[in-house]
RNA sequence: CGGGGCGUAGCGCAGUCCGGUUAGCGUGUCUGCUUUGGGAGCAGAAGGUCGCAGGUUCGAAUCCUGCCGCCCCGACCA
């Protein structure tokens, strides 16, 4: 990115962290393992969250608002789920502040102690399943498929921006269904609509898969993700799909009439995707010039940047200039002229190279002169010459191209950073180099404790398509009837 | 909560071991002139409770004691 820092094989995290700051996405704030996110950076979360509110609408979905605070109760309803998010919690105990004696300073007030502890919610299950109970009564209010766009609260005790945070931004679906067919095909329904998203929007190639028992939801039955690569070969769990069974429709009541006259409990699921995909996103196509946007998520298709010497050139550049971003305009794409007279060309180029502005048009007196434009694309920095006439048609293809062309670099990426093998000291190495390894797996939590514990990988995934092979464990040998995705992960 | 490190100008740092002019460098900011097809050059200016409190000393950014804050590594994790 911007000279003499960090590049991206040196050193990856310290890349990533420079790039999110320096390409105005976000900032660390005030708070610890909080993030103020900027105006770049919510402009491309907005873009990335309508298009998925759009998806999310076109399979049945509609948007509701739940509590962002939970009764304490309500959590240990349903034990594993409890027990998942109990070290992680940020817990309301009082409602009221006071000054202290000595009068210089704020504290919170004793009397107001809350006769029950609220949770700010870590995932929302709980409060919306004590809703549902109240709005459930017959198979005719099914199924129920709800989306919420909120805010979330994790301790965690080490974050990243965007990658891990304490507060994140996020949608949480929750369905409610009268079969457990039913409940599972919106299950593998929704974690197709984020593999849709991310693959055509994000250009971020994914492995859909399963979760096993260890890395499965807390509360689940299945869990259903997408995993990445980042260009660190690490793995990136993008996005997840639970089928819930009827463990929240049990721990809350939740019983309907059925067709056929008898009661039974609700069906469940829940998927979310959060403001992680951000991180994605940078991680995945990103360079040492900094930021690489695919077109269909960048807030500025296009900027155009005059080269002048005196005040007089630039007006006859903006007469060229200003009906050429208006015909872009009337193609869809968002323009920006970059007619700034404060700083110089080339640090207008390094900027929007860093900010990941996907093409660039050059207009001076050279192109006046011969009627032409230069046209510069931030993917593999071509450039070239173009007559004005072509300029629009040729960026309107170039968007494509730059689309399409992110996707097949990164899915060739992944492709020559996945291994097959056998021996586990390979196994080893290859983690070392960083890259996704398909390997064969006894089945059991045991011999995936082991395996984190001695390299730090996990199985990201039993993936869909995992084609059934019997072979060895890895680690044990004993008997396994298809390869399972194992990677260290983010 | 365990292990390591840091706190000096808006930001990044040197100076601390071995106390001694008016606390410095880079960058950014402001002014002026020259520049403008890849991150400009020169000249000038502004900008500091050296994290806080106490102690030692003729004298402390520097030594001692206590406190506060932050970062990194581990446990946790969308």
């Amino acid at each position: 990115m911007s000279k003499g820092v960090t590049s991206r094989k040196e050193n990856y995290s310290q890349w990533y962290n420079e790039l999110v700051v320096k390409a105005d996405l976000a900032d660390n704030s005030a708070v610890r393992g909080c993030m103020v996110i900027k105006p770049y950076g919510y402009a491309i979360w907005e873009k990335m969250r309508d298009r998925l509110d759009r998806m999310f609408k076109d399979t049945g979905h509609v948007n509701a608002y739940f509590p962002l605070f939970i009764p304490k109760s309500f959590f240990s309803r349903e034990a594993s789920h409890v027990e998942g998010f109990a070290k992680e919690c940020a817990v309301v105990t009082h409602y009221r502040l006071k000054n202290s004696p000595d009068g210089k300073d704020i504290v919170v007030d004793s009397d107001a102690k809350l006769e029950e502890e609220l949770i700010v919610r870590p995932t929302s299950e709980t409060i919306i399943w004590n809703t549902y109970k109240d709005w459930i009564q017959s198979y005719r209010d099914l199924p129920l498929l709800i989306n919420q766009w909120a805010n979330v609260v994790r301790w965690e005790m080490r974050t990243r921006l965007f990658l891990r945070t304490a507060e994140f931004l996020w949608q949480e679906g929750h369905t409610a269904h009268a079969t457990q067919a039913e409940a599972m095909e919106e299950t593998v329904r929704m974690i197709h609509v984020y593999a849709d998203f991310v693959e055509k929007y994000m250009g971020v190639p994914v492995i859909e898969g399963v979760k096993t028992a260890n890395e499965r939801f807390a509360g689940a039955l299945e869990t259903y993700c997408i995993e990445t690569m980042m260009q660190d070969g690490k793995a990136l769990q993008a996005g997840t799909s639970h089928f819930l069974g009827q463990n929240f429709a049990k721990a809350f009541d939740v019983k309907f009439a059925t067709r056929e006259g008898t009661l039974d409990y609700v069906w469940a699921t829940s998927w979310g995707v959060s403001t992680r995909l951000m991180g994605a996103l940078v991680m995945a196509h990103s360079d040492d010039k900094g930021l690489v946007l695919p077109p269909k998520l960048a807030p500025i298709h296009v900027v155009i940047v005059p080269i002048y010497q005196k005040t007089e050139q630039l007006s006859a550049l903006r007469e060229k200039i200003l009906p050429l971003k208006k015909e872009l305009e009337a193609n869809g794409l968002t323009v920006k002229f970059d007619d700034r007279d404060t700083v110089k060309p080339g640090f207008k180029f390094a900027e929007h190279e860093l900010k990941g502005i996907p093409v660039r048009m050059v207009v001076g007196p050279r192109d006046l002169e011969n009627g032409t434009v230069e046209i510069a694309r931030r993917d593999t920095f071509e450039k070239n010459v173009y007559p004005l006439h072509e300029a629009v048609n040729t960026t309107v293809r170039l968007m494509d191209d730059i689309q399409d062309n992110l996707y097949r670099r990164a899915l060739a990426f992944r492709n020559a950073n996945t291994f097959q093998t056998d021996s586990y000291d390979e196994f080893k190495e290859i983690l070392d180099r960083g890259g996704f390894i398909m390997a064969h797996w006894d089945g059991t939590s045991e011999t995936e404790d082991r395996i984190k514990e001695d390299t730090k990988a996990t199985i990201r995934c039993i993936p869909l398509d995992a084609p059934e092979e019997s072979g060895k464990c890895i680690l044990t040998g004993k008997p396994s009837a298809r390869r399972v995705l194992f990677a260290r992960a983010y």
